[in-house]
DNA sequence: TATGATGCCTACCGACTCTAGGTATCACTA
DNA sequence: TAGTGATACCTAGAGTCGGTAGGCATCATA
């Protein structure tokens, strides 16, 4: 991992995916390319974590697959959100939001 | 898990255990309380989990222990922050930080 | 022609947290 | 006094997940 790069933590590449198709359908590589230019360059997702991780996350249900060419005329798999993986993304950012808050807490102490 | 309590990921618990331990020494069992004190009763860190994790940051030489009596007249052993440990906080500190920053840049998209 | 970007995949490793067990002491209560 | 819950330590094993490293194909560009 580049030096400057934030290293993932066990738990939050589910979420990034998952947002990242909520903003429309993607495929593979895209979704690596729409993490990494939203997030400013500060992530970046490795292949060999993210297609493990839809298969996952196809198999939870929660993204639906197919086979599609695209503008460029290249072909390439595209994922879509499905309406659980949507309710899934939902509960997913709430955790994420309890834990962030839950550490600030403990960071702010100073007893 | 209990329903309200964050999960923890991987990752965070080296940081919360540190961050504990800044504030004074502390053995493994009152780590645990004060992480939950301190998180408002959300971080609920398993001992299955924090002694191992103790074992592993003493190996890398950030916290230093000892046996000792306390008050209660019970004993305990006893974890203190090292110099290096109090850097490897500041590190660990940061790059939570950025990963926040960053997430935090992900989910704000609309696009 | 060759290199880099795009696009997919898999196998294996390493790290980490949790579950589930074990042991012992102490205070309190029925 | 027997039992229970809190305090205090520990370990083994399982499961999850991200990373490394490899492979393959296409396309544009140098």
């Amino acid at each position: 991992m580049a030096k400057e790069k934030a290293e993932l933590l066990q738990g939050t590449l589910d979420m990034l995916i998952l947002k990242s198709l909520s903003l429309g359908e993607l495929h593979g590589y895209g979704i690596i390319q729409r993490i990494r230019q939203l997030s400013d360059e500060m992530l970046n997702v490795e292949q060999g974590s993210l297609y493990p991780a839809l298969y996952r996350i196809e198999q939870k249900g929660w993204v639906s697959a197919r086979w599609d060419v695209h503008e460029t005329g290249r072909e390439a798999k595209f994922y879509k959100l499905t309406r659980t993986g949507r309710k899934q993304l939902e509960t997913q950012e709430a955790s994420w939001d309890r834990l962030v808050l839950a550490i600030t807490k403990v960071r702010q102490a100073t007893i």
